[in-house]
DNA sequence: ATGAAAGCGCTAACAC
DNA sequence: GTGTTAGCGCTTTCAT
């Protein structure tokens, strides 16, 4: 008598479909349908044949957001991540996202480019869209962007460090672990002057990558003069900007490591500028191990932070922080091991090798 | 005296702050909250500060889902693409993003990887999210999806064709153009034997390059045989593949041209493995001129495809499909061009020019 | 086992 | 100009 019952209901998109047409269409209310649709034991297999038949013929879909706000849950996740177009991480995208949908969830993705602005406004859309937690991936955050979510007790992972709080768990990176064999395998070639190109230092992993660095380096008492430390972007330009500078140091390093393989890829073709050919007078170690690495030239020798282990840690997490009743929902850190992938970018210091050995070296010509 | 209005309702994310809390906290009715949220003018200005000083005070963010529900518009554009792992697709990504949510929208993307039953799950997560529209951004697309998603008549936007019909507008990729300046590059430099490493041949736009190549050949008169076609997969390892089979030919190409940068990449490296050094004795032009490609070694020549142009084409496209009152709501088809962009991965063939000229020739060193 | 009805957070008629 | 109220599509008591 209220509302037109025959017909389907007004001002929907063509195409549409509710639970009451299904209802109609099988003869039964709309709790049954419901119930149907949820699988609930309680309804009687006949009618339940019945009611998924009229799902069929209508083409019924759910509405997840109707769903949502009468449940309190939107399925829905956020991923923060730094820049999309870093190749490491669409892959842990790709990773998340396939674990997340395995597990009945959508994500919402979002980049912050390193703009607190844009950060700003990505949490705000995340809260409204109601997403029932959100992985902060940036490998460094603003303080202030903690403090906001932190507000709203909601699910939430970090990398590195976060507050100690119920609701926050964090991926501890073992970056000590990886860059020590990235430093000792450098030594062992022979390698003394070993340059570092970080991260942007205000970045919390930046300074913990560097770090790790710095240790490493005086673990076997090599010493790394001021000028061998430069502060890169992240990215490829950053590299060869570092490079540049690096080259024309009066003395000059015989390696450098990265603090991501974007700069390496970065350094790798400033050389090139230089040399007009494969560097192969400076050995050279990214961080990451993005795929594009191995096919680098040379293929690129590198510290692998498994973004798959990455990417399943924090799932496990968030849904740690979502479902009460989760096995690891006390767990509140996640250990992510990193280590050295060797490959042909690094090779003994140039001129420090007796010519035999030299050319028994696969990536030397001469 | 029905629910409780003194305290916030029961079953709620703590810290979740509903339209009720500010009303109570203001001493105003929900409608006039929401009146002033939306900004409508007859809201009395006074009043007006009062409620966003409460929103302010509580914290309050509108529920995307509750506003969706009732407006029957999700303010979501789904966006489909191939391989987020493709570096292309997150820069375009990137693009769309920027813009959508420049214009109020929120972004949910998926990526196929090729697979039909991903392709399918994806269909249907975005319908029962309720997005307002999609782009198919995925350069090939089984058919059988393309019906699914228009029997549900909403706005959709694909590439280089689909359907016509009124919902459905399409990005007309300019192939010819920039691969014909390819080939004319190519031939200018006195190549005549160039090979063509397509992409996936099941894939619309891989045959609609691979024909642009032919066609620009032909117009030449430039013979290409068989074995100088060769089908990859869009991916560093399918041009590595490929390349390493073209290599095996008894009449080698002095030139490749790829369906996609990743290929040419995978092409370059190939080269490296065998010579062990940076690949000049063939050239190599690649597609889609993807960040990276100026960063290769050698940096590669490529036919650019903005994937800004894309990008914004794809929204302006989506919007005119949502929005009845658009503008452009009845274009249909939007042209994206092509061109090439010459860096250093093509040069003369080999042995073809006078010892004079090749010094002359800056990527020649010998 | 099934249906009726309340209500999730919000917008849009409709009253006043 | 502001409040009251009826839903948007769904889940979930509460009756039956």
């Amino acid at each position: 008598m209220k509302t037109n019952k025959s017909k389907s209901s007004k001002r929907r998109r063509p195409g549409s479909v509710s639970i009451r047409d299904v209802a109609e269409r099988a003869g039964v209310s709309i709790a049954t349908v419901s119930r149907t649709v949820n699988r609930l034991p309680s309804v009687d297999p006949d009618l339940a044949q019945r009611v998924w038949k009229a799902i069929e013929e209508v083409g019924y879909l759910p509405n997840t957001q109707a769903r949502a706000l009468v449940s309190g849950r939107s399925h829905m996740l956020g991923l923060i991540v730094s820049e999309i177009t870093n190749p490491f991480f669409p892959e842990m995208v790709q990773e998340f996202e396939n674990l997340a949908v395995a597990q009945g969830y959508e994500v919402l993705i979002g980049s912050t480019n390193y703009e607190p602005e844009r950060t700003e406004s990505l949490i705000r859309r995340m809260l409204q869209r109601n997403v029932d937690g959100v992985a902060v991936m940036t490998f460094g955050i603003e303080e202030d962007l903690v403090q906001k979510l932190v507000e709203r007790e909601f699910p939430l992972v970090f990398i590195d460090q976060g507050p100690d709080l119920p609701n926050i768990r964090v991926l501890k990176v073992n970056y000590a672990e990886g860059i020590r064999q990235g430093v000792q395998h450098l030594a062992a070639l022979g390698h003394r002057e070993i340059a570092f190109i970080s991260g942007p230092l205000r970045l919390r992993s930046a300074v913990a990558r560097r770090d790790a660095f710095l240790k490493s380096m005086a673990e076997l008492g090599l010493k790394v003069p001021a000028e061998h430390l430069v502060e890169g972007t992240h990215t490829m330009e950053g590299g060869m900007a570092a490079m540049g500078s690096l080259v024309t140091l009066s003395k000059l390093p015989t390696a450098v490591m990265c603090s991501n393989d974007m700069t390496a890829i970065g350094v790798l073709h400033e050389l090139y500028r230089t040399t007009n050919g494969v560097p192969q007078d400076i050995s050279v170690v990214g961080f990451d191990d993005i795929h594009l690495a191995q096919f680098m030239l040379p293929p690129l020798t590198t510290v692998q932070m498994s973004c798959k282990a990455l990417a399943s840690a924090a799932i496990e997490a968030l849904r740690a922080g979502v479902e009460q009743d989760h096995p690891k929902a006390g767990c509140k850190e996640w250990e992510i091991p990193t280590q050295l992938v060797v490959r042909q970018s690094t090779s003994f210091p140039r001129g420090s090798l007796p010519a035999t050995l030299m050319a028994a070296t696969p990536d030397h010509k001469n």
